[in-house]
DNA sequence: GGGGAAATAGGTCATGCGGCCCATAGGGGA
DNA sequence: TCCCCTATGGGCCGCATGACCTATTTCCCC
């Protein structure tokens, strides 16, 4: 699990940001900031393993922000306007990446998680950027979940909207009864649950809910 | 359902205030355009109940969006610096209410649910506005789920966490097994459910697994 | 060509679950 | 005062569920 921290003036965004972050399996928002001093002070008492930062901020600014956090945090700027200028200035005060906000919140995910393994992204290239947001882009899920076949995902899916019965699940999936069971025995087993209540819950909590 | 459309060039932005929006129970954000005309075709194949138009757009901007709307959709304008002028100019061009991006998600959820019930919030004063943001700050949650009683509440936030067993329940609630079951029957009853299972991911759907 | 994983399906069995009865105590509103 | 709702608890019953084991077909990878 991810912590992550954000620190943005505009309540709205780092709000929203929140909470989309937090539908991501494998990612946290640990605190939320409005500006550079308060997000120090969050940070004392909540560590994260990556933070958000904003350049235009009142108060203490995104620049100054960069410079105050500790060593080995890594720091993504997160920017309305990105330029040679702004981007020059996040390297120099030590941002291991830019974004705009008008990237997407699938490569933002995924920065995040190259900068929570370890990579610097700012002296990248675009095409070595897009490998490495590629490399990145799917949630690191437990090892469990992540050993799931896609018949099991199918029916976690179906689990998570709802369709608790063996009779409707076998109806929906156009097998008998039986195969039902058994796959769901061993999404058990792969998830370390006893029923299919806990394996709705984990289901939602993957993000599963959606697919297909 | 409110059903919400929100248009803004900030993809990071409007996929994170989708998400946030998305987890009210009550909202449910339908389509994300990146301008006013892509808003209009969206709009065309998936109706909404409200929508939310940034001003500052490339192509077709703010202002030129509402204009263009259907008449009797409310629109809130949401835009990165609220004044006067931007006040005065939406309110001509047909906008229910302006809200700032350094605004909460707690009151723009709630200044929707209120466009969507016919209000219009842009000729309010400062005190008026708070009244009726007030008034709809809570969600408007389905008629069985609003008669869900604390300790019924209780349960549905226990299952949503995984514990299903009725067993574990009991444990967990100081109670019996059978009063256990019997409020289960009842939350069943009023959520219109036949199973556990179904009463956890209505209760997550709901956001009751966060209580308590 | 052979080995392994995935998807399919069957059987058995104890137990948990949900449906439908009922009862009592307490609190709050008509 | 009386009634309704809530929370608590019980009994009974039929069936679904989960645990354990075996088997076949298909497909992919070594």
């Amino acid at each position: 699990m991810i912590r992550v921290m954000i620190a943005d003036d505009h309540q709205l965004f780092a709000e929203g940001l929140r909470d989309a972050l937090d539908s991501q399996p494998d990612l946290r928002v640990v605190g939320v900031a409005a500006d550079g001093s308060e997000m120090l002070t969050v940070l004392a008492a909540q560590p994260a393993d990556v933070v958000l930062v904003d350049l235009e901020m009142p108060g203490m600014d995104g620049i100054e922000t960069l410079r105050a956090l500790p060593r080995g945090l890594p720091a993504l700027v997160v920017s309305m306007h990105v330029n040679e200028d702004t981007r020059t200035a996040a390297r120099a005060a030590g941002a291991a990446g830019v974004f705009s906000k008008s990237a997407s919140l699938h490569r933002l995910a995924a920065a995040i998680r190259a900068l929570a393994a370890g990579r610097v992204l700012i002296d990248l290239g675009d095409d070595e950027l897009e490998t490495v947001l590629v490399e990145y882009e799917q949630p690191q899920l437990d090892p469990g979940a992540a050993s799931l076949t896609e018949r099991e995902i199918e029916i976690l899916s179906l689990l998570a909207q709802g369709v608790s019965s063996t009779e409707e699940l076998a109806e929906r999936l156009y097998i008998s009864q039986k195969t039902v069971k058994n796959h769901l025995a061993s999404i058990f087993q792969k998830l370390s649950v006893s029923d299919r209540t806990q394996a709705a819950v984990e289901a939602i909590r993957l993000g599963l809910a959606r697919r297909h």
